[in-house]
DNA sequence: TTCAATAAATTGAATATTCATTCAAGAAAG
DNA sequence: CTTTCTTGAATGAATATTCAATTTATTGAA
């Protein structure tokens, strides 16, 4: 039997090859002879554990997104309990730690376009909007009527998203903290252009 | 000599059926074959006119963006010149006419991807981003502070972006009324927000 | 008007390239 | 010495590009 945990730590190094090669040639030009030259493995591996290109884009995004998911858990639990704070923590959460810089916001939108003719990437996108959408939801909802709670929510998410496209556009020069203090502005012009309905 | 203008004809029918490609199949599906047999002419009259097949996706982006230029400018036009109207105008031009709908948006998106890896297009996408912003400015100065009216053009465009993306990723289900609204209900919150700071 | 002569436009089979996949052989681990 | 892991050359499929041949349009002389 051969060293336990080979597999994983395989899997591991192909993710990480595959999202650095999409960092620098896009997703186009992510072809399994650089992903397996930047993982210093061979072409032959990536169908011995992924069963092809297709498996191994996969596992990368899914890889991403529970990336995204553990920095927000992780970041709202360091937080006050109240709905405005953790409206906060989810925004910094989205433009936290390893997600923010140009070259992750471009293998995300590569990620998101690919997303677009894969109905495996598509649910997985669709799983994480929806949990975005009800995180929000669940903090609005204190802070204001139903109806509002559902706009500011989509709002936020559209904003996020907007911000994180621009940031992919922008080849370097993305600023996460303005990002974040314009968000969170919206959060409070939001908060307070509703307040007194609820 | 041949009749006059065939030269454009023909860049314009290969470009409508590269459109027609990309939202049919994808970025990726989008092969000469089929560009060529959607156009109804020959896989050599593309490099003949364009180059190649990159030429014709580059004249394809900048077709799409004058489309837009155009609708902006159209819409604009017939509104009162009220800044808080304009405003309101350029958030419709940006979600109007041949520019709404799932496909489209999934070229848009498309479009952005190959962006990132082509100087050429990405020079193209600043230029048109960046008229954006301006004219978000020039209105916004109208009604606040410019260091709010700085804030909130960023706001909107991130806004308009992230819409759209939903919009691609939405699977036909998109709502153009919806985001226009939303828009309209941020942008009314921001001029609220800092007015009387003017 | 008709008819070559010429130039422009168009075709699509042939070629070249790029790349994912396969798998027989070999290396490494236990 | 058996099992697992890894390699990379060979294969085949997909597709962009090329270009010689063909078609179509234009011109102007008869």
């Amino acid at each position: 039997m051969a060293r336990l945990g080979v597999e994983s730590i395989r899997r591991q190094q192909l993710i990480d090859a595959t999202l650095k090669v999409i960092e620098e040639h896009g997703f186009q030009g992510a072809t399994i002879g650089k992903i397996a030259g930047a993982s210093e493995l061979s072409v032959g591996i990536v169908s011995h554990y992924f069963g092809g290109k297709q498996g191994l884009l996969e596992a990368a995004m899914r890889y991403l997104l529970s990336s995204l998911q553990q920095d927000v858990t992780t970041l709202m639990a360091k937080r006050p309990n109240a709905p405005r704070e953790r409206l906060m923590a989810i925004v910094d959460a989205n433009f936290s730690g390893a997600q923010t810089n140009a070259q992750s916001a471009k293998t995300w939108l590569a990620f998101w376009t690919q997303a677009m003719h894969s109905p495996d990437l598509m649910r997985l996108q669709r799983v994480n909007e929806r949990r975005l959408l009800s995180n929000l939801m669940f903090h609005l909802r204190r802070l204001m009527p139903i109806e509002q709670a559902r706009a500011t929510a989509q709002t936020i998410a559209a904003l996020i998203d907007g911000f994180w496209l621009r940031a992919a556009m922008s080849e370097g020069r993305i600023e996460p903290n303005q990002a974040v203090a314009l968000c969170k502005t919206y959060i409070d012009q939001a908060i307070h252009a509703n307040n007194g309905a609820k």
